[in-house]
DNA sequence: TTGTAAGCGTTATCAA
DNA sequence: TTGATAACGCTTACAA
């Protein structure tokens, strides 16, 4: 059911309204109206350094446009000049709707384009479907609708970004660090967070609290975790060994939760196995603030408590600070990283001579969050 | 600290790529090499309907299409048609990160452009700021880079979005309706949740759970709710009088907590006020799932205990199924109506004859969710 | 069934 | 300091 409620005003009360396209108004006009030629106006309107014009005819066709509410024509400028000054930013918005993390980058994104008078087109990514995406995001910028590419999603397969990277058109990636076999040497730009530091952190900071039964929740991302050896989960557990090791903490395989954690029922199971060992964990270490939060819920179902400062997710959700048993979060630099990006891209875009490629890592911190704050009740 | 590594391939060895834009191939180029003229080439490939070509010239144009990697160029296209495809969704996405509202609204909107081949330019937009709204916006379509405006902002100025409507360019309207006094009669396309309905549902199961002192957190937004009777608390606040009128259950306003609540400080302000009272609430009705959340948490520290399933919140956020004190939630349609609302722009873009203009309330509903699933602890 | 040519709104080259 | 004129890549009368 919805209810539709539609205007009463007759069609001739609107009459007189012209359509807005042919209120349009273009530099003939201009020209027109104050018998200067095309060249000069273009060179008023878009301060043509180097340019001579006088004063007077430059007020003339400053007024004139602005009288005349004239705005240029983005398409016709782009047509000539080669840019449009558009990116396309490839993200995954709808799957996985429990973190802000897509929010976030989209944010920084904007943000960075904005200040350079750049445009954002929105390319929403389903979750693991690559079938055309190298052919599709080629082709925004093959019909000059974009001037490059951002493209977010780690779980990519390689074959598709390499066709990207073949193409040579702008590129810059976020969550996905792309390098052909060291020989063929090609790189491109990309932007990770330090998830291996990340979690290093977190486990330290759970070891001096005096933890040594620490589980970890670490996805496993199928096929691309095979292809990928740099895949972020593998970093989160690289840095979890790391800090265990440091400590002389032996490692146990069965604290280390293998599974595809988007999934409600992988998390259940998981918790379900570590509350069955001989001696469960005391503290636990998730990729987000969601899974933490339900493999928290879970535990608890399956008779593990944990102190309210044992566990470590990730993203800094609000939501985690107003539990019963509020947590610790890595912060991911994700606005930092969408702003990298589209600089990054911007430097493609405008120098095109190719670059050698860089691959930037930007530190995880742990979220300041006093428990002092919150008494447990 | 950032760490950075690049590259080390020579600048040599990747001297052999061609820039893509030197490898961009455009009609000129087939018609060369088929020996077919731009007209022939035109319908071909735009498959205009009604042109007769024998069947081995177009195959022809198609194969050497095919062979040359080539993609129409939208702005060439765009500048003769006078479309470009594309529509801007003026959203906010930064603020407030502490919900899904943006995120499900934007993949209503790219879901429907897409399967229409149109494209979503994003134009982020700050909270309560309308400095240059309407020009911003307008100034978009002014300059072809899209061709129609989705605006998605409750607390936007009255006197902008009538400067935007007064231009008459493709305009619709999501979660603030635009009616000019009625005599003038004029009304743009817009899309609300029925807030009105979906709180007397609220309040309605919790009275039917025999609760009598239901609070109700309801947002002010100062100027905006002053000039807009139809504020979308208002209409919250409506919903639920109905619902205890007809329940004869008297109206205290007391349990009526009025204030920013995108501030927490206001959150736990009013929590703490309906704690003091002679009798406080038994239950909570909230706007979103986070003010809830938080409701919730400060009641809690103000020594006021609800039932699990006394609270209402709305959003339908996943966090609030894992918690110890878990409650319910009101569905609100965003993905629904991003696509109602690419739809209606669509329509308006193309028999751009103006419409009268159709408000357009879509129905919220109570998420289904059993609390049996989920026994306290 | 195919081709010629004008035009969409801009910038750029070159001359005046 | 200014102005013709030719691009840019495409569509579309109109003609052949």
């Amino acid at each position: 059911m919805v209810l539709a409620i539609t205007s009463l005003l007759s069609a001739e009360a609107r009459a007189g309204n012209k359509e807005f396209l042919s209120i349009m108004v273009n530099r003939k006009e201009i020209a027109e109206r104050t018998g200067v030629s095309m060249t000069v106006i273009s060179h008023v309107l878009n301060n043509t350094p180097g340019a001579r014009v006088k004063n007077e005819t430059r007020e003339k066709v400053l007024r004139v446009a602005r009288e005349l509410g004239y705005v240029t024509n983005a398409l016709g400028k782009a047509l000539i000049e080669n840019k449009i000054h558009h990116v396309a930013l490839a993200i995954n918005c709808c799957d996985s709707d429990d973190d802000q993390t897509c929010k976030r980058i989209i944010a920084g994104v904007t943000a960075a384009a904005a200040e350079q008078d750049y445009h954002v087109l929105l390319c929403p990514l389903k979750s693991r479907m690559d079938d055309n995406l190298a052919s599709d995001l080629a082709e925004l910028v093959q019909s000059r609708r974009v001037d490059g590419l951002i493209l977010n999603k780690e779980d990519v397969l390689t074959a598709e970004v390499a066709k990207l990277a073949a193409m040579e058109l702008p590129l810059v990636l976020i969550n996905n660090h792309f390098t052909l076999p060291i020989d063929q040497g090609h790189m491109l730009d990309s932007f990770c967070p330090d998830l291996f530091g990340g979690t290093r952190i977190a486990t330290n900071l759970l070891i001096s609290r005096g933890h040594r039964r620490i589980a970890l929740f670490r996805s496993e991302n199928g096929v691309f975790a095979k292809e990928n050896h740099r895949g972020s989960d593998q970093r989160r557990e690289s840095g979890y060994r790391e800090a265990l090791n440091a400590a002389d903490i032996p490692i146990d395989r069965d604290l280390i939760a293998v599974g595809d954690f988007s999934r409600t029922e992988d998390i259940e199971q998981a918790a379900g196995i570590l509350s069955q060992l001989p001696q469960p964990p005391t503290a636990v270490i998730a990729a987000t603030d969601a899974i933490a939060l339900k493999a928290l819920h879970f535990l608890r179902r399956f008779q593990v408590k944990l102190a309210p400062d044992a566990v470590v997710g990730g993203g800094d959700l609000f939501f985690r600070r107003y539990l019963e048993q509020p947590f610790h979060s890595l912060v991911l630099p994700w606005e930092r990283m969408g702003r990298m990006a589209f600089e990054q891209i911007k430097k493609n875009i405008d120098h095109n001579a190719d670059s050698p490629g860089t691959m930037t890592v930007l530190p995880v911190t742990l979220a300041d969050f006093s428990f002092k704050e919150l008494p447990r009740i």
